[in-house]
DNA sequence: CAAGCCCAACTGGCATGTCAGATAGATTTT
DNA sequence: AAAATCTATCTGACATGCCAGTTGGGCTTG
């Protein structure tokens, strides 16, 4: 391989107005990423390039820049020459979640007590509390996954740490299927769900760092322990 | 849009021997992420698919794959219709870094420390600050941020969680290029990390969960201190 | 001389075609 | 009947060519 002989920067691109998605390859993997996340492609589903091609109608050349990139996020396994096939998430990986996931936020729930949150911040909060308690009385199951997932998010964006969002949005995305199946089978986990969120808020209002982690923690064994036994409930 | 008709699993993929990498696109990436992280492709590089089509003898399609991987991590920046830039890291990325850093190995060495170490793990950790030792006494930083690297890794790899390890190690590659540049300059930096690394293990193998996390929060602490201010020792 | 313009030379985005590897079913062989 | 083989037809991997958008330098124009 030849030596790279004027690598450096010459041209600096100009930064212009990139509206943001209007290529096709991210038409494509938006598509597909929310059918699988919709469950409308569900684990094992067999897919091809020119197959999705075919449905979107373009060429299979941003598809296959889709599935790449959706390969890359743990949603599909290309197997060379053979196909694709949409994955679905071990009990190993779904415990390696949750675990990842205690670490990250017992510490944002515990650096959120020590520095107050504001009042627009506490206002986000409670809003998404009182729409939550609204989305358990109505029983609608998919609008409290909806809230039970911006409220997580709330906590991280007020952190201000763009990494620690992007990892937690990917493993929210990765995780979300596995959540709707849960949960739209276990109604009781999805009482229980509401109540811990506010008091963990409370702890954090209260400043008590240590008890919000504590919370936190309970919460999200509780919520693994939904995920890993799904057909508990199911049965009864 | 029309509705995929059959996308069930009609055909599983046979799991073959996949060499793991004699596809042109895993060489791709891999030879620009290793120029990268060697520094050979500074930060503000330009690189075109066709340029570096020619550097590996390819075409521009596995060349297109490796960039759009290495943009996912963070390694450079495509700008539709204008070019590739080997990108670095900002301050405030470097700040994030270590915060999220922060949570994960400070979880991670209170857990270690509450269940005890086997006798197989210790050996490793001790052999590698021995050679941590050496590395010092010789005067070699690559060894040094070589074994860095392996010490923060086999924490990880003790807790036996895959996507803690997936995110560490992209973590790990993003700062690379930072720490070598940051300890190149800074020697005296360079002679404190060993003696932290030992109390930390230290406090593991003492069982006391609390005192290791307190002194690997300042070991990162220190970490971000000599990235962020690399020019300071560089003058004098 | 300065400002506006224009054009040649890049760039990546995408469509298309070719090819080897893999599969499944029919066929042949034993 | 069972085993081996052949073959049609899938798959992704890659090469290539065309296109629109972008850029920067030279030209024109004031």
């Amino acid at each position: 391989m030849p030596a790279p002989e004027s690598t450096h920067a010459t041209r600096q691109p100009h930064r212009t107005a990139e509206g943001g998605g209007n290529l096709l390859r991210i038409k494509a993997y938006t598509e597909l990423k929310a059918r699988i996340l919709t469950g409308d492609l569900e684990p094992g589903a067999f897919l091809s390039e020119r197959q999705v091609a075919g449905w979107l109608a373009m060429s299979k050349t941003p598809v296959r820049a889709a599935f790449e990139r959706l390969e890359s996020e743990g949603f599909i396994t290309i197997s060379p020459q053979q196909g694709v096939v949409v994955r679905d998430l071990s009990v190993a990986e779904i415990a390696d979640h949750f675990e990842l996931r205690a670490a990250l936020e017992c510490f944002v729930v515990g650096r959120l007590a020590d520095s107050k949150l504001d009042a627009a911040q506490r206002a986000l909060l409670d809003e998404n509390l009182d729409a939550q308690q609204v989305a358990i009385e109505e029983g609608s199951v998919q609008d409290q996954i909806r809230l039970d997932g911006e409220f997580h998010q709330l906590l991280f964006r007020f952190m201000g740490n763009a990494e620690l969002m992007r990892v937690m949005t990917q493993m929210r995305e990765r995780i979300l299927r596995v959540i709707q199946r849960a949960l739209t089978r276990n109604r009781e986990r999805f009482r229980t769900i509401y109540p811990e969120h506010r008091s963990i808020v409370k702890a954090i209002y209260a400043g008590d760092g240590k008890l919000a982690a504590q919370l936190m923690g309970l919460h999200l064994e509780n919520g693994k322990q939904t995920l890993l036994l799904p057909s508990r409930t199911a049965a009864l």
